[in-house]
DNA sequence: TCTGGGGTCCTAGGACCC
DNA sequence: TCTGGGGTCCTAGGACCC
């Protein structure tokens, strides 16, 4: 099966999107840091020129930050989600065909429009979004998305392709020179594991792992060997997905702002993680049938241990007083008074359209019971969508905030918050 | 002192069944 | 010593992604 792909790829995001509020950053050396001020979670291209690795803990790196005057930011995942949604609008107002894969990536399926010059397209879709979003982006084209991501990866590192790169006019010795300069860990599905395994096998480059035999590749990396060996030759084996597909998961965790040995941290943080959790649940129509609590200590010091048990909910369900209890049963069945606990997270999976609830499970539910569950998390939903984000809420949320990460050198959230609108001055 | 958060998919192995 | 064969389901762990 063959068919033409274009990658989307947004430059340095997190960076990119604090630039649309602070031109003057422009060229500037510029980190975003992950919610705990901890390490570096995004770098501007003159970041990653000064040597600050993906990941960079802050407190190895304070000097070159400090000497080179970088920009710091804590991350402002609102900003930059709403971002992300501009970017999917303008991007479906060019074709409907479209795979959100992340927040700064997106597949195109390009094979039902009538493009003539890839190259030309391409450039234009680049322009439009830097002219309505402000965010620059790379754009990669070819038969198969493995090789659009690695198009698009190219046309990022070289300046001279203007951050566009169409593979699919190369003929088969171009193909080959391309995948030949590609090392193998820029290859979409080859990570820090098969790299060295490939390397152990003789296999250095892209090209090395396009030429192996579909059975080897299989018997050494499975079923996704198979496939990445036929994505690489332009053979396309991953369909785009629906641009809103189910979610099989929702999970939300967070590393404490300190340690902590109270239960009551912990309960806190559960009651905090929970409500956010099932707030997606609720928003995406689901009930859950199973969660799981998840603690452990700090695992850079000696001693780490982790805490983990599941739980099966004798009805789905996406209230948050119902799973928020569930979760306190097992924290008071695995917690130890001695430890000091670093992070915690909470998981809901097994998921069921609330619509089914009704039709298939009425007769084992007290259906008073269910609705008066319903209707509460309704109202509170509806009240905290009108009025903002925290405006009701369980008060075992308000227990402790002492586990709650810092962001101390947050930028404003500019378009998802009234109080924190960007200001403009006529002089 | 200080090291992120949110996901997906595959596979091996055990339990269980006929 | 010898002690079937095949199927399904579940789970834990591993690998990957951004």
């Amino acid at each position: 099966m063959s068919g033409i792909y274009a990658l989307i790829d947004c430059n340095n995001f997190f960076v990119s999107c604090e630039r649309v509020f602070r031109p003057d950053l422009e060229g500037r050396p510029v980190v975003v840091l992950s919610s705990n001020d901890g390490c570096a979670v995004a770098r501007s291209n003159e970041a990653k020129a000064l040597g600050i690795p993906m990941g960079a803990p802050v407190f190895k790196f304070r000097q070159i930050f400090d000497r080179h005057r970088v920009t710091r930011f804590s991350a402002n995942f609102e900003l930059y989600g709403d971002i992300s949604e501009r970017i999917t609008r303008v991007l479906t107002k060019i074709t409907p065909r479209i795979e959100v894969y992340s927040i700064d990536e997106s597949f195109l399926d390009l094979s039902q429009l009538d493009i003539t010059d890839y190259t030309a397209w391409a450039r234009e879709v680049r322009q439009r979004i830097l002219r309505e979003v402000g965010v620059p982006v790379s754009v990669g084209i070819a038969s198969s998305k493995t090789l659009a991501k690695l198009a698009a990866e190219r046309g990022k590192q070289q300046p001279e392709l203007g951050g566009v790169l169409d593979l699919s006019s190369l003929d088969a010795s171009q193909r080959a020179q391309f995948l030949q300069a590609t090392p193998l860990g820029d290859i979409w599905g080859v990570g820090r594991r098969l790299a060295p395994k490939l390397k152990a096998c003789g296999i250095h480059t892209a090209l090395g792992l396009s030429q192996m035999s579909p059975r080897y590749a299989q018997q050494l990396m499975g079923i996704h060997g198979r496939q990445m060996v036929a994505e690489l030759n332009g053979i396309s084996c991953y369909e785009l997905k629906a641009l809103y597909s189910a979610r099989k998961s929702i999970g939300r965790g967070r590393t404490f702002g300190e340690d902590t040995r109270s239960p009551e941290v912990l309960q806190a943080a559960i009651a905090s993680l929970t409500a956010r959790a099932a707030q997606r649940l609720r928003r995406e129509g689901m009930l859950a049938m199973s969660g799981s609590l998840y603690f452990c200590t700090n695992k850079h010091k000696p001693g780490f241990r982790t805490f983990y048990e599941t739980v099966r909910f004798t009805i789905p369900t996406a209230d948050t007083a119902i799973i928020s209890g569930q979760f306190t049963q097992l924290l008071e069945q695995l917690f130890e008074p001695a430890q000091s606990y670093h992070r915690l997270n909470v998981l809901l999976y097994d998921f069921i359209p609330e619509h089914n609830l009704q039709v298939d499970l009425l007769g084992e539910v007290d259906p008073a019971g269910h609705d008066r569950s319903t209707g509460r998390m309704k109202a509170m939903d509806a009240i905290n969508q009108r009025f903002g984000g925290h405006t009701v809420y369980f008060a075992a949320e308000n227990l402790s905030h002492s586990w709650e990460p810092k962001h101390q050198i947050r930028s404003p959230r500019y378009t998802s918050s009234w109080d924190e609108l960007p200001v403009a001055r006529l002089t």
